[in-house]
RNA sequence: UCCGCGUUAGCUCAAUCGGCAGAGCGGCCGGCUGUUAACCGGUAGGUUGCAGGUUCGAGUCCUGCACGCGGAGCCA
């Protein structure tokens, strides 16, 4: 007999089928075993009665700690008792191996601490199950929606000779006999490939040694990046609310359940349509400035900044135009007033902060050229990088969406260590 | 790098003014035929982060260090 996945319990009713998983807790009252199996897919409960198994089996029942792995065999039956609603009545028990009995995990309250350092248990917890199953879904909905919009997946390399924006701190590696450092941003590479096929997009880790302790960075994260041949500004932010009102919509559609689990309230969520809102950031200052939080013209937001504009609105908002000083040095200046770029951030609802930049890159080899040499860039090091603009330059445009802050949001937790399988954060590389 | 908070049993935490280091969970032993983070009884479990100092006496006060958390800067 092979094995009934938990999740297909409510189909099976009535049925002999056999489970396999790990006990997840067991409750005993002397003569009645219930025991919470999951198997990946669900929990479910089995329940062992004395006289309705032999003694030995009933026996066995006993010896289980948590997380002993086994096979169970029984008739599922509906029953409003079990957590559920459906429950399976064994009968026979095969143990493939009976866990330590020092499994850290309990089913009480952790510290982050202490869970952190059992990444690789907590893992199994409920909670997690769910966010790794979310964070899945907004993976295949982002690839699904560039693929149905005609864009084809190029991606960029990991190891690269030198900075792609020159601002951030780089981890540093040894490529045989020289010096390579870890990608910051396949953008430069984008640019390249969008060149040869049109709309490509690159999907990866990306590395940032900077030595950040918040609730929204780690060293190590995953970044889509789509760049458009031919598209400005305007276009970029319209692909940009379309994409992320639709991977929030399919969260939503298939994903409800385990929103459920993690408490998450989706009624914000299901206000995020397109038109996104879009301030400038001169009005973005002025906003600021009404709500008694000034910053002088050229610096960037902060976080508290971004903050307190999200809130303003009920759905993420664009903010764009920023000042070319406070931006990256391949942004294209507005040719209506160029000390501001053609660049748009992101910023998500509820308070989670910038979760797109991008814009529109210089395609002037002149103006390039300048900037590489105001950045202290060598233009040697750039050379293919300038060849795009010698070679039949043209307007273009592309951003790049960080999948766990993203995932942050649409899930709504506190931190991003949670949205990530095993989160490199500083300080912690373990395990 | 800077600012703030924290570190007591395997875990989560308590310990009054400086006066015998405790509880719940988990483990182990026993009980219970419908439990829902089950419950009931018993039991084992401690270099109070580390190094100094003050004191008759320090988990508690002082100094330094380490580690962690939150935030800033930077960014997605």
């Amino acid at each position: 007999m092979g094995a009934c996945d938990i999740a297909k319990l409510s189909e099976c009713v009535g049925q002999e089928v056999m489970l396999q998983g790990w006990v997840y807790n067991r409750r005993s009252s002397g003569k009645i075993q219930f025991l919470i199996l999951r198997d990946g897919t669900g929990f479910a409960q089995v329940v062992f009665a004395a006289g309705e198994v032999d003694a030995d089996t009933f026996a066995a029942c006993d010896r289980l700690t948590q997380e002993s792995s086994v096979r169970v065999w029984g008739q599922v039956r509906a029953d409003a008792r079990a957590p559920g609603g459906y429950e399976v009545t064994g009968r026979r028990l095969e143990i493939i191996q009976i866990a330590s009995p020092d499994y850290p995990i309990s089913l009480k309250e952790h510290g982050v601490d202490f869970l952190l350092d059992h990444r690789h248990l907590w893992l199994r917890t409920p909670r997690q199950v769910a966010i790794m199953r979310i964070r899945a879904e907004v993976i295949k909905a982002i690839r699904d929606f560039l693929d149905d919009h005609d864009f084809t997946l190029v991606d960029a390399p990991i190891f690269t000779p030198n900075a792609a924006e020159g601002t951030t701190t780089l981890f540093e590696v040894s490529y045989f006999d020289e010096k390579a450092y870890l990608t910051q941003s396949g953008q430069l590479y984008n640019e390249a490939t969008a060149m040869a096929l049109g709309r490509v997009y690159c999907f990866g880790p990306t590395f940032r040694a900077e030595k950040s302790k918040t609730r929204r960075h780690l060293m190590e994260f995953w970044m889509v990046e789509p760049e458009m041949a031919f598209w400005d500004l305007d276009q970029t932010m319209a692909l940009e609310e379309e994409l992320v009102s639709f991977v929030v919509a399919r969260v939503l559609e298939r994903r409800r359940q385990e929103l459920a689990v993690i408490g998450r309230d989706t009624a914000p969520l299901a206000r995020v349509k397109p038109p996104f809102p879009r301030i400038s950031y001169d009005e973005a200052l002025a906003l600021l400035h009404r709500k008694g939080l000034d910053l002088p013209w050229g610096e960037d937001l902060g976080a508290p900044h971004e903050t307190a504009i999200s809130e303003e609105f009920d759905r993420p908002v664009f903010v764009h135009r920023y000042p070319a000083v406070a931006k990256a040095f391949y942004m294209k200046p507005d040719p209506e007033r160029p000390e501001v770029v053609l660049g748009a951030d992101l910023l998500a609802s509820e308070g989670y902060g910038e979760i797109i930049g991008g814009g529109q890159r210089i395609d002037d080899p002149e103006l390039l050229a300048q900037r590489l040499r105001e950045n202290g860039l060598s233009e040697e090091a750039y050379r293919w990088y300038m060849d795009l603009r010698r070679y039949g330059s043209v307007p273009h445009s592309g951003f790049g969406l960080g999948i766990e802050r993203t995932l942050a949001w649409i899930a709504g937790l506190e931190h991003v260590r949670e949205t990530i399988p095993f989160p490199r954060l500083l300080n912690r590389l373990r395990p």
